[in-house]
DNA sequence: TGGAACTATTGATCTGGATCAATGTTCTAC
DNA sequence: GTAGAACATTGATCCAGATCAATAGTTCCA
């Protein structure tokens, strides 16, 4: 069993089977949306300060969301898988508050944000799955900023990996063979951790046998060690939180 | 000009004034919202894993959420102001996935979220609010994900008084001087700090005479200083981003 | 196919903040 | 009021992770 060189979700947008839809609010909503051509890596979908528009639903490949912070350096604020939504926090503003950009060849939907809501004052379910999205988000951050605030490096990286091995399990794929679509440098900025640290942390994880890492590749060889990891590398009585 | 002794809000739940809802859409909002009797500080509004069947507005009060995270050790997730809503993560869920605890007197209203629901079909200015607020729920957080990740105590904190300031401001209170509802641990706790160093890093802005600190009490005397805070306690040549 | 730029790993050193310890201060209840 | 508990500050020490530095491996394109 392979791991993946890139993540495709199928179906519509990969909408169907996740939002639960009937066939008619399915129907209704694939009027409204559009695909566009598939972005390269590196391309933005949108940029921190454009106008409010859209939504967009991953539909292919992963992205990643970035702010400019306060020092004029890059920022990475979240990671987004097929399936997963970008730019619900641009909303209230009337403007994206970060930059979406392409870690590998991407293809969304771009869902106009006007039209949504009209049709999810008619769609009950949509309306609801709409909020379910946004309150999923907010608990996700949550739980992010719980990672940020307490844990070693050892726990940051032990909490991503797992997190991404829910996330790829979600779409179908292993959860225990993947592949790091992003750079090493991209997991320190987004953990508050120097590449230096990830890199070392990597291979003490390896040294003890709870992961194989070859490149990009990962293979996590012992779930119940990453998942008990604590500050001391020792094992926890609980297993750290997830979702 | 004197600090509050505790903030309060004015109007019904202060949802008119931060709704912008017209006086058709507040009466009917105002028919679904349950007023509760006060919470005491530390009493609980609802608690991680009860079921969810509400979403409350603070009124009056502070109030801090938090989880028990892996170790069974309390980690906050968040404070909240008068006009904030409590309870948007747990949409998902079906259950609260934190606690929310009065930090002083409290009150709330209480929202039924079917009902909320029900009528954000009818009212399409109530549900575009009720979705920008979960955007900005969203946005919010991501805000604090910047701060956990990035910064050195001295920014962490800086960026804490700073938040807290435009809140109070919003609010139409000093954004200048103002009173640390929560303990100096929660403030550790929060942005994932030692204690110790909360209180030296604050003794040391105060020394620089950034802020003025006694007890509860902040007064902030060079926003500016504090705006362009640093990692090295520098000038940095930005502000840092807020909300 | 070569080499320039980018990415990752490993080593050596330094430092900010955690931790441990002691003391001071502010609440709260009786 | 006062005693005890809870909270806050300050000092001393130590260590995880940042930073600096060198090297090795990859990717990309001419």
């Amino acid at each position: 069993m392979n791991a993946p060189m890139s993540i495709q979700s199928c179906g519509n947008c990969g909408l169907s089977s996740m939002w639960a839809l009937t066939q008619l609010e399915m129907n209704r909503l694939g009027g409204i949306i559009k695909k566009s051509s598939p972005y390269q890596r590196g391309e933005s979908i949108f940029r921190q300060g454009d106008a409010f528009s859209s939504i967009y639903a991953v539909r292919a490949g992963m992205v990643k969301t970035t702010v400019v912070n306060a020092n004029g350096a890059e920022q990475i604020t979240g990671f987004y898988f097929p399936g997963e939504l970008l730019g619900l926090n641009g909303l209230h503003e009337k403007a994206y508050l970060g930059t979406a950009m392409a870690l590998e060849t991407v293809s969304v939907c771009e869902i106009p944000f006007a039209k949504l809501d009209e049709l999810s004052a008619m769609l009950p379910e949509l309306r609801r799955q709409l909020m379910c999205r946004m309150s999923q988000e907010i608990a996700d951050e949550q739980n992010m900023m719980l990672v940020l605030a307490k844990t070693s490096a050892e726990e940051k990286l032990g909490s991503f990996l797992l997190r991404l091995s829910h996330r790829f399990k979600r779409l179908g794929f292993s959860d225990t063979q993947f592949r790091l679509t992003m750079l090493r440098v991209d997991i320190g900025n987004y953990l508050g951790l120097a590449v230096e640290t990830v890199s070392r942390t990597l291979t003490k994880l390896q040294q003890r046998s709870v992961i194989k890492v070859e490149g990009k590749e990962v293979t996590i060889l012992d779930i119940a060690g990453l998942t008990f990891l604590n500050s001391n590398g020792e094992q926890s009585a609980k297993p750290i939180a997830l979702d």
